[in-house]
DNA sequence: TCTGCCATGTAATCTGTTACATGATTCT
DNA sequence: AGAATCATGTAACAGATTACATGGCAGA
C-alpha cells in the first residue's frame, strides 16, 4: 500500500489533464470501484508531487467560480509511474471487518450478527446493480471486441468489481444460511 | 477501518488469553486471511488498551526465556466489544494497486502487465492451495456439522478466503485471455 | 433562507511501516 | 559460528481520517 496514492495520481494525470476536484469526483464514480481517497489527501499529494517535479499545473480563471488548478504530467513523471510498472507489484494483506465481527459469534450474539449479514447482503446487492447496470449501458456486447485498449482497461476493472461482488454475495447468503441452520437444530 | 485494530484485540481476547507475540502468530496464520499487523502495532494498541482500562495482564516468569504479558479482556472491555457489534459496520472502499496498474493498458507495456497478471496468478493459485489445504484438514465434511460456533465462525472466514481467490484467480484468467487476444488480433 | 455545488486549503489526530534495540536459547 | 525463536519494546516517519475554514453562486 506504500506511495499508492501517488501512482495512482500519475496515472489519472497520464490519462488526462485534471483538477484535484474533478480526481475526486472520479473516486464517486468509475475509479470508485478499485480506489478512492478524499479531497484533502488528494490535494496534499498533488502539491508533493508539484514539489517534486512530477506534475504541474496551470491556474485557469473562471471569472465567477473559484480559480482552477489544472494538473498535468511531467516527463519525470511519466518516468517514475513507468518505472513503478515494471516493478512486480507486492499483495497486500486482507483486511476484513466483517470477518473480524463473525468471529464474535456465540449463541447470545447470533441476531445482531445476522442483521448485519442481512445488511452486508443489501448493500452488496445495491453495489451490484450499480455495476450491472454500467456494464448494460457503456459496454453492450457487441463494442466491446471494439474497445480502445484504455478504455478496455475501464471495462476490465469494472469486470473484476462484478466478479467479486458477486462472489462475496454468494458468500453472504452461504453463511447466514448455515448460521440459521445451527440456530434452527439448537431450539 | 477506523478503531479496528482495537476490536480485533478485544475479540481475539475475549475468545482467550493470550500474549502479543501470540497474537502477531495468530495473524500470520489462522486469523491471516481476514487480519493482520506488525508487533509494533499489537504491542503499542494492547498498552494503551491498558491505560483505558479496556485490557490487563499478568506477567508471567519463565525462567529462562524473557517474561510473558498474559493479557485478558476486562468487564469494559467486553461491553466495549460488545457496543461495536450492535454499530452498523460502514463498508470500507476497495483498494486495488493491480487494477490502477491495468489502467496503464496501452500497447507500449502490455508485456509487464501481463508479467504481472501472470505473477498474481501464481500468487493467488499458491494462496489458493494453502487454504484448500487448510479445510481439508481442519475441517472434512462430515465435521462441519458438528462445529462449535466459534469454531464454526472461523471455517466461514475460511470459506469467504476460499470463494474470493476462487473469482479472483477467473478474473486473472478472463482479462489476461482478453489482452493476449487483443494484442494477437493488431499484429 | 437554506442546502448543495464549485474549488481549494490547514491542523490535529490516528494508524501503519521501517528501523533499531535487548538478551537468552535452540537449531544447523 | 551463525541463524532463528522467544518476547518485548522505542523512535521516526508516512499515510489516512476528521474537523474546521473560506466564499460566491444556483436552485428548492
Amino acid at each position: 500500500m506504500h506511495m499508492a496514492l501517488k501512482f495512482v495520481l500519475l496515472t489519472l494525470l497520464d490519462r488526462e489533464r485534471i483538477t484535484g476536484y474533478d480526481i475526486v469526483k472520479t473516486f464517486d464514480s468509475a475509479v470508485g470501484y478499485f480506489w478512492s481517497a478524499s479531497h484533502q489527501q488528494v490535494y496534499r499529494e498533488l502539491s508533493k508531487l508539484t514539489d517534486q517535479g512530477l506534475v504541474n499545473f496551470t491556474s485557469v480563471k473562471q471569472g465567477d467560480k473559484p480559480d482552477k488548478k489544472v494538473y498535468r504530467i511531467t516527463r519525470s513523471g511519466k518516468q517514475e509511474l513507468q518505472d513503478w510498472l515494471h516493478e512486480p507489484a507486492k499483495e497486500s494483506p486482507t483486511k476484513d471487518l466483517l470477518l473480524v465481527k463473525l468471529l464474535n459469534l456465540r449463541a447470545d450474539n447470533v441476531d445482531v450478527l445476522l442483521e448485519e449479514l442481512d445488511r452486508a447482503i443489501k448493500n452488496a446487492q445495491q453495489r451490484a446493480s450499480v455495476y450491472s447496470g454500467i456494464e448494460k449501458t457503456y459496454y453492450s456486447k457487441t463494442q466491446i471486441a471494439a474497445l480502445e485498449l484504455d478504455d478496455l482497461a475501464l471495462f476490465l476493472a469494472l469486470r473484476k468489481g462484478i466478479t467479486s461482488i458477486t462472489s462475496h454475495i454468494d458468500w453472504l447468503h452461504q453463511t447466514s444460511a448455515e448460521i440459521k441452520k445451527r440456530v434452527a437444530n439448537n431450539n
